[in-house]
RNA sequence: AGGGGUAUAGCCAAGCGGUAAGGCAAGGGACUUUGACUCCCUCACUCGUAGGUCCGAAUCCUGCUACCCCUGCCA
C-alpha cells in the first residue's frame, strides 16, 4: 500500500497534532453487519487505516450492530473476511457496538438523572407530527417534562420487558426548535424484542446510531472518527452525546465524500435485491462491485486502494469513472500476470508446406518486459487456430493481421502467407490455407524484410479447451444517481453484462492453473482462474485497444 | 424560521493573496514479434455566476445560481 498523498482530513490531524502533539492517533472502521462490503466500504477502510498507518496510530474494527432486525453472522464473517483479504488487519482490534450495550445503558441512567433524557409515549407516527418540519419548528412531547424518578422507573421497565415494540422511547432532551432536525430529542433508544446475533435476548432496548456511535468512539479512544459526507448534520448530536455523558478526550468526527462509480451501483439494498431476484451469481458475482465479487472478477487489494487513492478525498459529490479502476488493475497485471495464449473465436488454419507429423517447440516469453521470468515452450503443427478477429477476407486501411496474399507473422513462430480460403455451403470459412517461410523462425525475415502484423496462434493439436467468462458493465447508463425517479435501477441493468465462451481454445500450460491465479491472455486480456467453477477463466479486463479508431 | 455542505477541463483533483499541479479519458507521434506496454507531444488566458476590495483574486468580501444531505423508533 502507497503513501497516504495529504488530503484535508491530514490537514486537520495535523493541527490537532500542533496543539497536542503527544495525541496517538486512533481511527475506525465501523460497517453494519447487514450486507457485503464494496469498493465504496474499501475507500472507508483505507482513509482510516492509512490516517492511523500515517501517524503511527491504530485502527480499529468495530460491527455497529445496534439494530439487531438488520444483522446476521453472516455479514460478520464476509466483513472480516474482506478486510484480511485487503491487508488492513485491524491494529487495534476487533470491536462489537454491542459489546457496549452495558456502558450505553448506564450512560442513559446518567443522563436521565440529570434531566438530559426522557421516556416518551409518542408512537412514530405522533412523534413525526411533533417534530415539524424543514420549515416548521417541532413542538415538545407531552412528555418531555415527567420527572427524574418516573424517567428511571419507566427506562428500566422498558429494559425488562414490560412494553411492546415501539411502545415508548427514550429521548435526549434537546431542542424541538432547532433548525437541525437531528437535535429535535432524538430518540437513543428504542423497544425491539428481536434476538440479538451476539447478545441473544438480553436486550430488548437498543440504543440508537447517533447515541451509541460516540459512546464506542470514546471508550475506544478513537480520535478521529471518519465517516461519509451524509453524517455531517450528525456532528452536533454526536458531538452532544460526548459532551453531556462527559468524556474528557473528545473524539472528533469529520466526513469525506462518499466513493461513486460510473455504471454501478453502491446501494446494499439494491445490491442485496440483485442476489436475491437472482439477477446476478451471487455477492460474489464477478460484476458486483462488492469486495468479493471485485476479487473473484481478479482485481487485486492494491489496484483497489490504487484507485480509491488516485480518486481522492475530498468533500465533493463526485462519480469517478470505471476507467481509473481499470487503469489501476491493467497496470499493475502488466507488470506481474504471465502471458499465456487463449483463443476466443478458433479459426482453422493449415500451414500447407509444413508436414502433417512434424511437431516444434518455440520459446516465448512469460513477459517481454520481464525476461527474468522466462520463457515457456509452444508445440507448433501443420494444423494451427487463429482467432477469427485476425483474418478478414476484406481488410479495411491499416489491417496488419491475416489477410488474402497477405504476410503475418505468427507470434514467436513463423511468418505465414495466407493463399487459400475454404468455405463451407453456407460460405462460411471453414480453413484458411497458409505456407509458411520456414526461415523465419521465432519470426526474424532473414532477408531483413519487415512484417508489421503479429498474431497469436495455438497448435489444434495440443490446444485445450475452455470456457471464458466475459465481463461487462452491471449497468448501461453512466451515472446510475441520474436515473429518473418514474424508473428503476432495474430499467438500466445490462442485458449483455455477460457473454460466456464455451469453445476457447487455451495453450496445455493453463491446465495447471490454481483458482484465482492471473494471466495476461496475449493480444486479449486480462483473465483469472474462477474459483468457483472448474475449468473457466474471467475476463478481469480487455487490454486498452487502438485498432478500432483507426480502423473508420 | 429552515439548516448544513459542495462548486476548478469529459471524469477525479491539487491549490490556502503573487499569475491554474497531477492522474484517468481523449487526440497526435516514436518504438514494437502483444494495434498492449514504454516514450514524447497536445489538451483551463481561466476556476458556477455578477459585482466589490487589492499593485495583484480560484483564493478575501457581498449578492445570486446549481447540485448533494437532513422531516427513521435505519446506519
Amino acid at each position: 500500500m502507497e503513501e497516504l498523498k495529504n488530503n484535508f482530513i491530514h490537514d486537520i490531524i495535523d493541527e490537532d497534532l500542533k496543539v497536542n502533539p503527544d495525541l496517538k492517533i486512533h481511527t475506525r472502521f465501523p460497517p453494519e453487519p447487514n450486507g457485503y462490503l464494496h469498493i465504496g466500504s474499501a475507500k472507508a477502510i483505507w482513509i482510516n487505516a492509512m490516517t492511523a498507518k500515517k501517524y503511527g496510530g491504530l485502527f480499529n474494527l468495530r460491527y455497529d450492530d445496534t439494530n439487531p432486525s438488520k444483522e446476521d453472522t453472516e455479514y460478520v464473517e464476509s466483513i472480516y473476511e474482506d478486510l484480511k483479504w485487503l491487508g488492513c488487519e485491524p491494529t487495534g482490534g476487533v470491536f462489537y457496538g454491542s459489546d457496549y450495550f452495558d456502558k450505553c445503558y448506564e450512560y442513559a441512567v446518567k443522563l436521565i438523572k440529570e434531566g438530559k433524557a426522557y421516556v416518551c409515549d409518542l408512537n412514530a407516527e405522533e412523534m413525526r407530527e411533533y417534530r415539524g418540519t424543514l420549515t416548521v419548528p417541532g413542538k415538545n412531547s407531552p412528555y418531555r417534562d415527567r420527572s427524574v424518578e418516573e424517567n428511571l422507573d419507566l427506562f428500566e421497565r422498558m429494559k425488562n420487558g414490560e412494553f411492546p415494540d415501539g411502545a415508548k422511547t427514550l429521548r435526549a432532551k434537546i431542542d424541538m426548535a432547532s433548525s437541525n432536525i437531528n437535535m429535535r430529542d432524538p430518540a437513543i433508544y428504542r423497544i425491539v424484542h428481536v434476538n440479538h446475533h451476539r447478545q441473544g435476548n438480553k436486550w430488548c432496548i437498543y440504543p440508537l446510531y447517533d447515541y451509541a456511535h460516540p459512546i464506542q468512539d470514546a471508550l475506544e479512544g478513537i480520535t478521529h472518527s471518519l465517516c461519509s459526507i451524509e453524517f455531517e448534520n450528525h456532528r452536533p448530536l454526536y458531538e452532544w452525546v460526548i459532551d453531556n455523558i462527559g468524556f474528557e478526550q473528545k473524539p472528533k468526527q469529520r466526513e469525506f465524500a462518499r466513493l461513486n462509480v460510473t455504471h454501478t451501483v453502491m446501494s446494499k439494498r439494491y445490491l442485496r435485491k440483485l442476489v436475491e431476484e437472482n439477477l446476478v451469481d451471487g455477492w460474489d458475482d464477478p460484476r458486483m462491485p462488492t469486495l468479493c465479487g471485485l476479487r473473484r472478477r481478479g482485481y487485486t487489494p492494491a489496484s483497489i486502494f490504487d484507485f480509491v487513492s488516485r480518486a481522492g478525498v475530498a468533500k465533493a459529490y463526485s462519480v469517478v469513472d470505471y476507467e481509473l479502476l481499470e487503469h489501476c488493475i491493467r497496470e499493475e497485471l502488466n507488470d506481474t500476470a504471465p502471458r499465456r495464449i487463449a483463443i476466443l473465436k478458433p479459426i482453422k488454419v493449415v500451414v500447407t508446406n509444413y508436414p502433417e507429423d512434424k511437431v516444434e517447440y518455440f520459446d516465448v516469453p512469460n513477459n517481454p518486459n520481464h525476461p527474468e521470468t522466462g520463457t515457456r515452450s509452444l508445440p507448433f503443427t501443420r494444423e494451427l487456430y487463429i482467432d477469427a478477429n485476425d483474418f478478414t477476407e476484406v481488410p479495411p486501411p491499416k489491417f496488419f493481421r491475416m489477410k488474402p496474399d497477405g504476410e503475418v507473422r505468427l507470434m514467436g513462430a513463423y511468418i505465414v502467407k495466407c493463399n487459400e480460403i475454404i468455405k463451407d455451403a453456407d460460405g462460411n470459412i471453414t480453413e484458411i490455407r497458409c505456407t509458411a517461410d520456414l526461415e523465419t523462425r521465432n519470426g526474424m525475415p532473414t532477408d531483413g524484410r519487415k512484417v508489421k502484423g503479429t498474431i497469436h496462434w495455438l497448435s489444434s493439436e495440443y490446444a485445450k479447451d475452455t470456457t471464458l467468462m466475459l465481463y461487462d458493465f452491471l449497468f448501461d447508463i453512466e451515472n446510475t444517481s441520474d436515473i429518473p425517479e418514474d424508473k428503476t435501477y432495474d430499467d438500466y441493468l445490462n442485458k449483455s453484462s455477460v457473454t460466456k465462451i464455451e469453445c476457447a481454445k487455451v495453450e496445455p500450460s493453463l491446465d495447471e492453473a490454481t483458482p484465482g491465479e492471473r494471466f495476461q491472455f496475449v493480444r486479449v486480456g486480462y483473465f483469472v482462474k474462477d474459483t468457483k467453477r472448474d475449468g473457466t477463466f474471467n475476463r478481469i479486463v480487455g487490454l486498452k485497444d487502438s485498432f478500432p479508431k483507426a480502423q473508420k
